[in-house]
DNA sequence: TTGTAAGCGTTATCAG
DNA sequence: CTGATAACGCTTACAA
């Protein structure tokens, strides 16, 4: 900067000044300022910008799995807000593995203004409470109950409520339920609205094994195992699945064990990833705007960061049954 | 840092010493500082630590597409080992729309050490230039003629050649090619391979039309629609798709005019997404290990930072056949 | 309209 | 072993 002073003829704040817009300078010395910052590619830096302003232009994004791609959809619609308002985003994809506050206080240290979190294993009240320090946090699907951080959410209450109606529909009898980890919110919307279908349809819900899994492919696989481990006749002849991912580690199964979906056994997903309208049979599921959910977010925290108004309350968002070929009635 | 000092009674030289280990302190004292830090809660503030040092420990991500898996495990690749040694990621999903050099500055002012960077529409030698003037560059799946940065490649040529000769073992006698971008690296390196196959087999290179998508999943319907619409004892009974994706929308175009796959075409990919073997028909692809290339890219990098060598030389990862449903013989 | 100078929070040099 | 103190590159009163 001081270079670029020295090239223009003028002073070092001058320079500053027609950098910001935040002077007044004369046009010939605002345009022999740009010159030499031409001339002599001078990028800012932005490290000592930051520690003066004290504000870094940047947010975090904490992203459980990006091979799920429900989170990658998210993750891009978080940058695509981000790219167009020219502030960066610090990926974390923080691993089982390690300590959830490692990665709040690297964050931390770096000064984020604020901090995405996309729903996962990790989020727990503690590792939340990390990130809340470092500044404003918006959660994606996910909402802990007594700490009342803006969300963005989507209707999966409802959406699981109209999956198991279409399920029940189908006069299936014998149903089992593969839900998400039982800390995440979103495991728990389903699950209730797993229940309420049950509960109009005149059933215990009670009834109705639950088995936990992690909303990992694998977890499907297994958990689908273990439901349909019975005889025939005793076996469920519907699976509610969580996610698409688990839906798609049941219907792998499945297949491997040569039981046919929908006839012997109808799967229902949740999400609707790309993928699913391409498997055999099509996946029936809950659509989840995943990538409007990213940008969302990311305008929410902006606007929380002081960005003017930009409309993105944090309402839900609407989720949309996809009837498709992995449920139907049973065989018998 | 100064509230340290003052809460530990010592100077705040004395807490710089013990924060990174870089002067004598005697016990006591390191003891009364890490008290300190622990009781005020203190951060170092890395903003200033990198004005002072010239090094920011974060490295930037540029990545076309988080929505193709191929990359988006790569991604988590390259974060996994950045986690590992705190390093931060700040992540570029720049869109078509923007101009590549955009990003690079955005890149360049937040004092990156170095950026690694995916192959994708936006790769061109210009771009590339920008970034390295950032530090150095590694790039995945893609090289630059005349540039040798370093890259972490697999032998999409090999793959290619290999995928080529099992369809052509089959007998097909029309094929078509539906590639990627012509500037990118892969494309030709894979329309390389198969025109290998071609030649070993016999057969004029030229004879078979080359298609020429973006790797996304659309350009592969449309291209699939265009390399079939001639009556069925012209048109080809085998389309080589330069990447999942495209051989995914080749699929679906397929199913939805009533082709058989692979009775009446063979259809056969690149990359193999963890879908590939979920869609029916299986589809017969090359496997490149996308998350331990974003690894050893990221590996790499470090070791170009200054890193003491991990042993990620920029060899070239082998690839693998994977034979499925999706190709088999013409049904003539 | 322009320049001077005082920090921002760290690290590193150099006397004690 | 410890503590002043001078940068690092930038922004912003304040003075000219």
């Amino acid at each position: 900067m001081k270079d670029v002073a020295r090239h223009a003829g003028v002073s070092i704040s001058t320079v500053s000044y027609v950098l910001n817009d935040s002077g007044p300078v004369a046009p010939d010395r605002r345009a022999r300022v740009l010159d030499a910052v031409r001339v002599l590619d001078y990028a800012p830096n932005e490290s000592a910008r930051r520690l003066k302003r004290r504000s870094a232009s940047t947010v975090g994004l904490v992203v459980p799995d990006l091979a799920n791609q429900f989170f990658a959809l998210v993750a891009e619609g978080v940058a695509a807000a981000a790219s167009a308002r020219d502030v960066l985003v610090v990926l974390c994809a923080p691993e089982a593995t390690e300590q959830p506050s490692h990665h709040a206080g690297l964050l931390r240290s770096q000064r984020v203004d604020g901090v995405i979190c996309l729903s996962g294993t990790g989020t727990t009240a503690g590792s939340l409470l990390d990130l809340a320090r470092i500044g404003p946090v918006v959660l994606v699907d996910e909402q802990i109950p007594g700490f009342d951080m803006p969300a963005v959410i989507s209707d999966g209450r409802r959406g699981a409520r109209e999956i198991g109606r279409h399920v029940l529909q189908h006069g299936h009898s014998r149903l089992a339920v593969i839900g998400g980890p039982t800390q995440l919110w979103t495991s728990g919307q389903r699950l209730a609205g797993y229940r309420e279908a049950l509960a109009a349809a005149g059933r215990d819900p009670d009834d109705v094994p639950v088995y936990v899994g992690d909303y990992r492919q694998r977890s499907g696989t297994e958990l689908a195992k273990a439901a349909l481990a019975g005889p025939p006749d005793i076996r469920p002849t519907a699976l509610l699945c969580a996610n698409d991912l688990m839906a798609i580690g049941a219907l792998e199964y499945c297949r491997s064990v040569g039981l046919r979906v929908p006839e012997d056994v109808s799967i229902v997903g949740f999400d609707d990833l790309p993928m699913a309208a391409l498997l055999t049979p099509r996946l029936t599921t809950v659509r989840q705007p995943a990538r409007e959910m990213g940008h969302r977010a990311a305008s929410l925290l902006f606007e929380l960061l002081g960005d003017k108004p930009n409309g993105a309350g944090d309402g839900m968002f609407p989720v949309e049954l996809q009837i498709r070929d992995s449920a139907g009635p049973p065989a018998s």
